[in-house]
DNA sequence: ATGGTTGGCATCCAA
């Protein structure tokens, strides 16, 4: 069913997915390997580590993939990498503040506008690194509403760092109040979906479990399922609508040296 | 109550 109504994308389907690398460099041929398995339109990364002009560019060319990127040394990072050209690129805030902050980037690939975030982490409830996702989160919020309406043909995608519900994360109880399930990031997060994103996973799975980051520093937390679900997918409701599935592959987080993060992708009949 | 690991870079910070 081609679409009606509610947009202008022309692409009769899109496969989105996103991954948290934890280091491009290191994790190439995990992410060259999923690309050709999976052949999704559009995958975002986070946590690239590493400055536009060390991005290991040619080698997703050579496997015939175009790439937007936006990295800085050590930390961050964010790319986009896609079949088809990916259009009018924008990197970060773009509003003068935060010149270093490289945890957004956006572009159009088929018609459809991707926005990938690599939300900031938090740290310690009641740091500067906290305070800097308490402010970073409205922040983005205003982005979205200046940039976007819910009518429009746009996803955001990436890894949001925050465990929407006790369903999202492996000890809700103990982590109750800590960082990533915490009552301010949960107002925050509220604040942004209110503008009309939906969670595409939960169109389709319920329940506790589903996880798409198991922590390094907890031994065997993968084995033992002690994750937390913060990469997510989400769509405005003329989309959300027209997603046929949302799915975590658990296998690459099995592989040798793998990220702490999984893929998840999205498949939308536009 | 606390530790455990990984990546990048410089011997410690971020996650």
């Amino acid at each position: 069913m081609y679409r009606e109504a509610g947009g202008s994308a022309k692409c009769p389907a899109m496969k989105v997915a996103t991954f948290n690398a934890n280091s491009i460099r290191v994790r190439l041929p995990i992410v060259l390997d999923w690309l050709a398995k999976h052949e999704p339109d559009v995958l975002a990364i986070q946590e690239t580590k590493v400055e536009d002009d060390k991005f290991p560019v040619s080698d997703f060319e050579d496997a015939g993939w175009n790439v937007a990127i936006h990295g800085m040394k050590m930390r961050q990072g964010v790319a986009l990498v896609s079949r088809s050209p990916i259009l009018d690129v924008h990197r970060g805030f773009e509003d003068g503040n935060w010149p270093d902050d490289c945890r957004i980037i956006t572009g159009v690939v088929n018609e459809v506008t991707i926005i990938n975030t690599y939300v900031p982490n938090g740290t310690q409830v009641g740091s500067e690194k906290w305070d800097y996702k308490m402010n970073w989160l409205p922040r983005f919020g205003k982005l979205v509403r200046d940039r976007f309406k819910p009518s429009d043909d746009v996803l955001w995608v990436g890894d949001i760092n925050i465990a929407p519900t006790e369903d999202d994360l492996f000890d809700p109880k103990r982590h109750a109040g800590g960082v990533g399930f915490h009552p301010d990031e949960h107002a925050r997060l509220k604040e942004l979906l209110d503008w009309g994103w939906h969670d595409t996973f939960r169109k389709f799975t319920q329940g506790s479990g589903h996880y798409t980051y198991w922590e390094f520093v907890i031994p065997k937390s993968f084995e033992r399922n002690l994750g937390w679900r913060i990469d997510h997918i989400y769509a405005p409701a003329h989309l959300y609508d027209r997603c046929v599935s949302c799915e975590i592959d658990r296998e690459p987080r099995g592989y040798e040296r793998p990220s702490d993060h999984t893929f998840v992708m999205a498949d939308f009949k536009l």
